[in-house]
DNA sequence: CATGAATGAGGCTTCATTCAT
DNA sequence: GATGAATGAAGCCTCATTCAT
């Protein structure tokens, strides 16, 4: 390559390219190794790129891992879309979140739970994580009325089922070698379809909590 | 006891009881910090205690956190040794649990998250959570089964759906700050009474997962 | 060289100019305290750098011994070089021996004494003294061989002898303020000149080690 | 055991008793790690007693290194009177010799050569050093001048020759894996006998060193 | 823009020594 | 006399971050 072409290569690649670049290498280390085991060497390896120059595209490590759970969100957004004008939309969602836990690795998994307990120590990705939270809400509860085939049917104590569910599904994941992930899809989808067609008690139902 | 006796009992603090209060100093900082951000020192200044003197009663500050877990998980036995001999064992299991959840402070629940994040990249600690989650479900699949009202009830399933929906609403407590631990307890609540009166989908209506 | 030129010598020094850097640092240390007592921070000032640099070209503080070691035995290699093309071939051997013993200070012969010592129980640095040890021999053998003058030299047994006295010498030289270094070497000078001509009792009349 | 006889043990074991006996338990674990490598923690499990009970007995961890130099010291001079009234006493001494060099294992060597290195930095030791081998020197040359069956002998020079040449010896035995400690005794005792019976060359034939 | 050598604060751990009992 | 728990000063090393080139 002359220096030319080198010059023009150079130039193509914009500053956002960069940061997906540096993204795509995070993403790839704190999987591995999580990211309080990974030094900016390994993510400068990894990202054939030197040490400091990760400091013009991020302004600290930490926002490294704000700037990937960002990235993780939006992708949830898009992720999401494929149940626009499905012809089969239960079928979908139900698809959608097979696929999702089906398919994550227990590397990933640990990432998500160290970022979860990362949250708890750090207000931006607290804040993030709330965000996420709150826009995960209010799609599933959107959705959820959609597909709901009876009125009993309570979306929004649906979701506050299906939400910690799905969070501890991937902490055992994470966790637990032998998890049945399997198993635990198959349970997520006879609760929706059980929620969604009114066969679940309701919370209009409940007592207050005993015991205390 | 006497005055001397009780001096004694002061002064002759055997190496378990230096160990307890070491670990309770441990709990302290790690609830507070996290054991990522807490130091020798900030524990030596919690415990009243010099750094070197730790490494009498514990082999490294993982050994500590192994200790940690390991005391937790002896506290839960012993918790649940409430359910012998209850005259309304329902009752009292959902007290319990209702209990655990109402009481566990934010701090408390990052701690957890914290430990089973590290789990994921800590061998030791990781055989302590698995280790942990056998007892765990033996127990509430034995104590399921002796509270199930019908035979449409399947305990080990019932235990499938609450093992990580109680992790997650673990998560959740510590990760979102206004989530709503009552109303989880609840639906924890309902879901029990559902599942133990074989109200709740079977696993033996399960399609396997769709959409892969 | 120009100054534009200076500049860049002195602001391009490859890590091989960096590691002979370190290892000055390190000798002039060890040197004056030996390497037990030398501290990473005593060698940083030393050096005029920070602590943490030198793990850029070093793994650990033994491995800067062991550096230290492995140029000593180079340099030793090279010193030895004079006795190529010689015209008067024992008398270099003599002056090299002279030079190296005359020569040698208190501190750098307490140095050696310190690295046979740390040999008896580092395995790494045990090595690199075997290797020197078999490279010395290898080179004397041949070299009393060339200067022999008369079948009767052995020199092989010669070495034996020579290898212990060297070692002796330079331990003498350590321990004892008051040791005799000029009277050590001219007994050496004798028992070459008498080893080369033949004139040293012969292994071939040892009767063996008696009083077992 | 009742209480008196108790108090009777205690009372016979002396001041001078204990300090041998830490010196016997300083003795075994020197040579087995060298001192650097022993913490008084070792040295108490050796001697079952209690760590501080040691500073009753000795100063400090150096002044137990002292102890057991000066006991070897009194102990060589002991082992010395084995030739008083010898009826072969040239035999004796190269038994002597011989017994001494076979019999040494290389840990006992390891812990000579690490006193030597102490001996550098440690004035204490140093001292202590100095007069041994004034001690040493002394008995050697009154010895080798007994010996000597000829005025062509230099005791002082044979001596000079021997003392270098068995430091060099334990050094090797030390630290060379496979060192010929018999070969090196062997030699020995031809050089002693040559030095005895004026077949050495002689001080007086030295040339001043060549060389510098 | 990019580099990567350098920084230096701070972490965990060790161990000779002390002192209350 | 004896104990052994406790001390606390260092020591080695790591790593996020900076800055001269």
């Amino acid at each position: 390559m002359t220096a030319a072409a080198d010059g023009l290569a150079e130039a193509r690649v914009g500053p956002s390219a960069r940061r997906e670049h540096i993204l795509d290498a995070a993403e790839a280390c704190f999987t591995r190794n999580g990211f309080h085991r990974t030094t900016m060497q390994d993510l400068a390896r990894e990202a054939a790129m030197s040490p400091g120059n990760f400091y013009r595209y991020f302004e600290s490590k930490e926002a490294l891992v704000l700037g990937l759970v960002e990235r993780e969100r939006e992708r949830g957004t898009l992720l999401v879309a494929e149940m626009e004008g499905s012809s089969d939309p239960r079928g979908t969602l139900l698809g959608l979140i097979a696929r999702y836990f089906m398919s994550i690795t227990r590397e990933a998994a640990a990432l998500r739970v160290e970022i979860w307990s990362e949250s708890t120590r750090n207000p931006a990705i607290a804040a993030m994580t709330v965000q996420t939270e709150a826009e995960s809400r209010d799609w599933f509860v959107a959705t959820l009325s959609a597909l709901a085939t009876t009125p009993a049917c309570d979306p929004a104590a649906l979701y506050a089922l299906l939400a910690p569910l799905m969070k501890g599904i991937v902490v055992s994941r994470a966790a637990l070698p032998d998890y049945d992930v399997a198993g635990a899809v198959t349970q997520i989808h006879q609760l929706l379809h059980a929620g969604l067609d009114g066969r679940l008690p309701c919370p209009a139902d409940a007592r207050s909590p005993a015991g205390l």
